[in-house]
DNA sequence: ACATAAAATGTAAACGTTTACCTTGTTAAT
DNA sequence: ATTAACAAGGTAAACGTTTACATTTTATGT
């Protein structure tokens, strides 16, 4: 391990640390020569600057934690790779907290600004990862944070707005029920998410506003609590089956949820979508090779990554942020588990 | 926020500073009520120990650094998820590195450790994050490193090996292809990874040695190179059925692999496993719900995870290691892609 | 040539911990 | 009563940078 340092360079070359110190961290505050002669020193000797040592005089960190309930969810995931792309390019790096949705475990994640492991937090929860007491606490003032794709409530905050990257989860769901009315299904049960989750009560809302618009009637009979999950979409499907009167078609809140769904009624005979029509929500990369490929809502999920990191390396820096609230665009995609309702 | 400090306390309580970290980080070498007096400052301070300043001391930065090709890879996520929980039960926090397979990012992040980052590596690649100049020189010391999944070359470290966590993939492969082979199929095609990647090599050897048990003689046409993508799947699956002598069975190397050919079987009107037999490899989360539910060999995820970070931390520690390469039980899973081979 | 401004470099303090070493006070053994 | 052993707490240095401030060198304008 190279054990050199800025002070053995420093008398290697018969110069101040600070000197040594500039000509590698803000090289333009240095005649040519020194540059020169410092850099093609350093990297003779192997020179690794020590982040700590740096860090513990900048108070920076130049790590940014991302905080989500689970890291191996086939959507989030893709995000994650995203906001690291981007974060590396700026020099940062990630720290990641997996919470299993865990309070206890996103209260120490939200804790390492404070304890000056990171400078900044991306979220994927509808939670803020603070104690009560700390949100209440007048001396409380809100790190860096960014939220990926769930709004939070702030009350605790005096209702200010937490900085937010999503696509209009209302408008995209509006438009998927809409797809679904117009293939002339009006019996279309729903798998929702965990029904604390913002997003998933905006899509429930999307769904209501197409029912309304279309002149249906809204059946909460219809509407099933279930998470994001592959599980949840199998087994809720199961008891959705068992109904006397059965929906035509299912919207499921999220794909790996439809995964599930199909699944569970392949099992049982189903054809889709000449039987029962199904749509999903994200379109995950799975989606198009799903048996049928999949009828969904295609979320940008490079972009919202990208624009996370963006959004939150401006807060970071104390810029003037003007809108903190991105909104990207969502896409309608149709494949093949949505068609005509079926004639009885 | 908190802005107060271990010296800050030491003046409120009027003690030293040496007190108050003694009572917060060795509360043994402390008297009871010492002990309880710092505690009970700190807490209501609402301090949080600056880490910055004790890794500078202590050179420990608790970190470790997860180097991956592609962290949206379901199998690998799977990995990480366990890897981070097992991190965060000591102690550790995980920085992660996507590399997307790039060279020069495989070194940036292989770097952070040297620049004091990072405690250690856990890499998720067959080559190691070092340049060819560090390895060679005789300077060189390997970090605290452990490999998931992939063994690693190493003549340049003097043959010396390279810790590693992983399934018997030789066995595993020789124990799916007897399956096949037990099924009745002889023309069994296979979709490979990557051909540098040593698992994928390991695949094929097992795959070899099941058709030379079985009596069977080895024929490379049916081998074609892929990688451990749902694309390659598809596309080389579509090369498979345009060849005039087609197989009766397909070995895709991973589950979204497989993936892939089943959809492009299907869409070119083949039955699974009616037609054509598909097995897979890792048994992520989805292959059960696949159409048909893929038959597979289960790699143990979680325990994976939590034995690289053991492995690593022990490293870390300086503890002596006794086995530095964790083979672990992989499992044949028997679902519905696979049956007897098809009378033409 | 001189004064002045600007650029380059040096000096040393600071960031927040931990810990080697020292001092003091207490206990136990004789 | 004397001393050794030990526990508890304090003092101050150290970790590796960056940077405010001071100083020296160089360039510029007259």
């Amino acid at each position: 391990m190279s054990d050199v340092g800025i002070k053995k360079l420093a008398k290697e070359l018969g110069i101040s640390t600070a000197s040594v110190s500039r000509a590698l961290s803000r090289p333009d505050r240095v005649s040519a020569s020194m540059r020169e002669k410092v850099q093609l020193a350093a990297k003779e000797a192997g020179y690794r600057p020590n982040r700590m040592g740096a860090s513990l005089r900048t108070a920076k960190t130049k790590n940014i934690i991302v905080i989500i309930p689970d890291i191996s969810d086939t959507f989030n995931s893709g995000v994650i790779r995203s906001l690291e792309r981007t974060a590396a390019e700026s020099g940062y790096s990630v720290l990641f907290g997996d919470t299993q949705g865990i309070r206890e475990l996103e209260i120490t994640y939200g804790d390492m600004v404070r304890s000056r492991q990171a400078d900044g937090i991306i979220c994927f929860s509808h939670r803020l990862p603070f104690t009560d007491d700390d949100l209440a606490s007048s001396s409380f003032t809100l790190p860096p944070l960014v939220n990926s794709c769930e709004h939070i409530q702030t009350e605790q905050l005096g209702n200010r707005e937490v900085p937010l990257v999503t696509v209009d989860n209302i408008a995209a769901s509006r438009e998927l029920t809409k797809h679904l009315i117009d293939l002339g299904h009006e019996d279309i049960a729903v798998i929702t998410g965990d029904m604390n989750s913002p997003s998933t009560l905006q899509r429930l809302e999307g769904y209501k506003q197409a029912l309304f618009e279309a002149g249906l009637s809204y059946n909460s009979n219809l509407v099933h609590e279930g998470s994001y999950t592959v599980e949840a979409g199998s087994t809720i499907t199961k008891k959705i089956l068992l109904k006397k009167q059965r929906p035509t078609s299912i919207f499921c809140m999220c794909d790996e949820t439809a995964l599930g769904c199909l699944h569970a009624l392949k099992k049982h005979g189903f054809k889709v979508p000449h039987d029962i029509s199904v749509v999903g929500f994200d379109d995950i990369k799975f989606a198009e090779y799903f048996t049928p490929s999949l009828t969904t809502i295609a979320q940008p999920v490079a972009e919202i990554g990208q624009r996370c990191v963006e959004l939150l390396l401006a807060i970071i820096d104390g810029k003037r942020v003007e809108r903190t609230n991105i909104i990207l665009p969502h896409q309608l995609i149709i494949r093949d588990s949505t068609g005509p309702k079926s004639l009885k």
